[in-house]
DNA sequence: TATACAAAAAGTGCATGCACTTTTACTTTA
DNA sequence: TAAAGTAAAAGTGCATGCACTTTTTGTATA
């Protein structure tokens, strides 16, 4: 189980930083699930280094709500409730809407075309095990697309941790999407981005999002 | 200059805890302005303490953007672009407005009532330096009472987080205000959840956002 | 005087030690 | 057998040490 951190260098990047990416990718792969205790001092020996860099790893997890603890305890990965994860939901909305309707003016032909065909090639693919990977790395790459468009920095980032927080929710719930039917609300939305669109563009990505509230709220209640 | 910490004892929170709150405040106060150097050594010398839960209280304010920095680097303190001023405003009239709209079923009436009390005294008080502090004060009070009463923990969360970017603003702009304006926005929006009209308490917020965005925004072009 | 440069000072990132708290595992008791 | 109590093990929070990087300062050079 031993992962030494040592194969790769991105020496530019600080070790917590590294050690943060890695428990964020345990904790949205399912390898960490709500309820589980996260020892930093059992980490550090895992990860073969020191606490001092899990440390400040955890901590940003904390700050981020993967992660919750209290004073003298070992964190422990976060649970929604029904209300957290409407709450998700409803927050993405807005955020997400807005970044839309900004994007519509803002993004530039080569990544709407890029994203066009990506989606035509999902929609044209037999619908198997890879599939379902393909249209993950694809509906991360649509939001976070459209979000960068919208030119806002701070937008970006809420809508970065806020779809983070569903990933990790996706998780915990079993993906209880339709896929071809999101996928079908992805082109839409690229419809309407096509034509500059703002406003249609914005309500179908609010559409869109209330789409996967509803399902996972009831999956959550 | 020195500041011991020792003084009172929150024996409940940590140590980095308290830290942060000291930073931060000296961060709304103005005491550290945009550019402002913040090394982590001298601090902890300054407070009187090691460099570890100083550089965990700094690792918070970095997170939360208040603080920028590069490897190896003294964190420094962030500065505000004309963007990041329009984005601020743009992302609490989102938030907020959301907010409101769901306080207007869900505040009681005590908070409402108490509220109301303190624009009317604020209304007819002298409007001195002293009046300053208090409207600023009830000013928090207000948003904070109305995005608690969304009944929304995160939505509550990312509201504190926006506004005190706001106030950390307000420093630097010297308060462009016009406070008698913005007392009376407020009261609007009293009006308007007093019964308990979501639609219009939503669109009064927004509006009295807006109004304090349009000044800002001026301000730092 | 202004510029380049080198040595000293100070800083950050990570490792480690220590005091105290929580957790675990074992033993005793009903 | 199950509950309670307790000693050992492990954990967290903060202090400190060390290697390496950045910043400062003082000196020499144009």
């Amino acid at each position: 189980m031993k992962t030494p951190l040592q194969d790769e260098d991105h020496t530019e990047s600080r070790l917590s930083d590294r050690i943060h990416q890695i428990l964020l990718g345990r904790i949205l792969s399912g390898q960490m699930k709500s309820g589980d205790i996260v020892a930093e001092k059992k980490l550090a020996l895992e990860l073969g280094v020191s606490r001092t860099p899990v440390h400040d790893a955890l901590r940003d997890l904390i700050k981020d709500g993967f992660l919750n603890q209290e004073k003298n305890r070992r964190p422990v990965v976060a649970s929604f409730t029904a209300e957290d994860v409407y709450d998700i939901f409803e927050i993405r909305i807005l955020l997400e809407g807005e970044a839309c309707f900004r994007a519509a003016s803002r993004m530039d032909r080569l990544t709407l075309d890029d994203l066009r065909k990506q989606a035509d090639i999902l929609l044209s693919t037999q619908k198997d095990h890879n599939w379902l990977e393909l249209w993950a790395q694809f509906d991360d790459k649509f939001h976070h697309s459209i979000a960068k468009a919208s030119g806002s920095k701070r937008l970006l980032q809420d809508i970065i941790k806020h779809r983070l927080s569903h990933r990790a929710l996706n998780i915990q719930a079993e993906s209880p999407y339709s896929f071809s039917n999101s996928l079908q609300e992805h082109i839409v939305i690229l419809n309407a981005l096509d034509l500059r669109d703002a406003q249609s563009a914005k309500l179908s990505m609010q559409n869109h999002i209330r789409e996967s509230q509803t399902l996972f709220v009831s999956k959550y209640s």
